[in-house]
DNA sequence: ATATATTCTGGGAGCGCTCCTAAGGGGGAT
DNA sequence: ATCCCCCTTAGGAGCGCTCCCAGAATATAT
């Protein structure tokens, strides 16, 4: 085996030095064309690829960026909401020409183990994370350490931290409006395990909503777990009180609402109408197909990358939050009679 | 701000040497026990962990396990496929307290500049590909290299490279079988895409049924890309020849061709029988559920890090080509009479 | 022509760790 | 008591890079 290829190496075949190689490598400016060009030669002559943890090491930054999901949601991986913010983060990182690290907490045993690894210095330059609860410890442990870090959602104290998130709030008010305005006067609600922030947000503003048509719950509220198979039993138990229309915090709560109202020997929209929130899965997946507050999953991982871009580069050092506006989009299942495109 | 915390430090204030500290913190033998409770304070005290970079520097070796997703499949990344390998992979890479990284390629143009990140020296000790379609050129790539992989999927020349697969040519098979075990006589196929293994093992394996069965397709073969929408398009196609079970070589596929035969007026399965690929959908995103060859991803990807790991390690040294079975899970779209347990 | 900027290049120092060798110290065997 | 061996500890060397400063080379002004 040769000798093994650093900088020395390829500046001694270049007939310069170890720094002016670097400088090369590195796009520095201060070098002469020619010099640059046979460096260049060489460098791609021998594949030659600097070492990321002697780079690291002398420079004190990795060009690696973080994701981490706590225990809390990992088990929800598959939910189509992480598949799109993952999807949104990777391109937004690969075009910033860094790497991204995945942190996926199982339980809550491993949290701590895996939290030790997160900000071990010399790994990773800053890091985001998914805090979909309340009172989310790996913030506050964040807080104490130098790490730079992003919160994709809404953290508890939102002044204090640099976060991402769309308005959960809004949207759903606009769910409730909706059905209001469709002439539904029985609204329901599944709503989303209230230790989450997404669940609060969701549930104040459905409720904001309701009221403001001059509605009322009357207790229609049930809470799921995100999943198809809590949807469908909120919506089981809610079906007693004869509700006419229902917001399902989430995309995949709605499909087991569905399925509970067929399976009672209802028809969905027509006895009762049903919206959900995400809008993140493909419309052919659901009959009828869901009028959904859609959420813009991709741009917010993008957003996320590049905020947290900025807190590491020191461009960004008061804290800001970000809210991006929700959709709503109009399907069958709320029984509209707008006509759709398909 | 305090001088900045490393070995030296820490042996400093425990009055011990940097290389006593280190063989502390690495759980290495020979350290009298009240010198090593002595250390582990000062780091409990201190908050110490080691250097990354300085580590890799060092010793060669990262702790860091590569996730590639080539472009040609990141943007079906939210299918629920790649969310469960990402599961297994990731609760696998925690088990063995190494860290993931993931590289989603975005277009043709992005994968070689990422390939440059992916085998640069000091960042990864190993990677898994997930290698769907015919002669990737990464593999190729990565052979002449000494990064350590593993492929995910059936690579063009199993016997000279680490893979970890499933039966899909036999899964596939089965299908056949019980379609035409249950009396359908004009079986159809929606296939994937042909450049990719899975397309080609599942539609062979297929073909290799209907013949065993003493039946024929008949040209009644429509090629799909995975998506519900390809799928309800190459039924409709499909439905001019009349079949009478059809097998979809994914999921979502069978999703969209369910839709397009209860767009057509019939009925599914009293018409059109339906097998699908994967089992991975909640059995509520379809009506009728979906009767399906389930595919163990996840264990898939948990055996694909152990495998690397013992790559990594020098442990397996002769490829080794792992397959796993797959199950047919019995629902309501195949119009099989057997009782349903839900 | 000389003086002064400016561009380019080289090499020392040091990042924090692991690996290795060597030396110190305490026990058991003789 | 003496010797030897093994357990324990210390510190040098070196991994490959970046940062910085000094010196060489070249360009510009006077």
């Amino acid at each position: 085996m040769a000798q093994r290829l650093n900088l020395e190496e390829i500046g001694r075949r270049a007939g310069v030095s170890r720094s002016t190689v670097s400088r090369v490598v590195n796009g520095e400016p201060n070098v002469s064309p020619q010099t640059k060009k046979r460096v260049e030669t060489i460098v791609a002559e021998t594949g030659y690829r600097p070492h990321a943890g002697a780079r690291s090491l002398a420079s004190n930054s990795t060009g690696v960026l973080g994701l981490v999901i706590p225990s809390a949601v990992a088990t929800l991986f598959d939910d189509p909401y992480f598949g799109r913010l993952v999807l949104g983060i990777s391109g937004a990182t690969n075009e910033i020409q860094m790497t991204l690290n995945l942190f996926l907490f199982g339980d809550q045993a491993d949290d701590d183990a895996i939290v030790e690894r997160v900000v071990a210095p010399g790994l990773l330059d800053g890091v985001i994370v998914t805090a979909t609860t309340m009172g989310n410890p790996l913030i506050e442990y964040l807080r104490g350490t130098d790490m730079p870090f992003v919160v994709v959602g809404r953290p508890d104290d939102a002044t204090s931290v640099f976060s991402v998130d769309v308005d959960n709030r809004g949207g759903a008010r606009n769910a409730a409006s909706h059905l209001a305005g469709l002439g539904r006067r029985r609204l329901a609600l599944i709503s989303a395990p209230s230790n989450t922030t997404a669940g609060i947000d969701r549930r104040s503003g459905y409720l904001e909503g309701v009221a403001g048509a001059g509605l009322s719950l009357d207790g229609r509220i049930r809470e799921g777990d995100w999943t198809e198979n809590s949807g469908r039993g909120a919506m089981q138990e809610l079906l007693a009180d004869n509700p006419d229309g229902v917001f399902a915090a989430s995309d995949r709560m709605a499909i087991g609402a569905v399925r509970a109202i067929s399976d009672a020997g209802l028809n969905c929209p027509r006895d009762v109408a049903v919206v959900s929130f995400d809008g993140l899965l493909h419309p052919d997946l659901a009959s009828p197909r869901l009028t959904s507050i859609a959420q813009p999953v991709r741009e917010v991982g993008e957003r996320a990358v590049r905020l947290l871009k900025s807190v590491v580069d020191h461009t960004a050092t008061i804290p800001e939050s970000v809210v991006y506006p929700t959709e709503l989009v109009v399907r069958e299942s709320c029984g509209s009679e707008l006509p759709e495109v398909s």
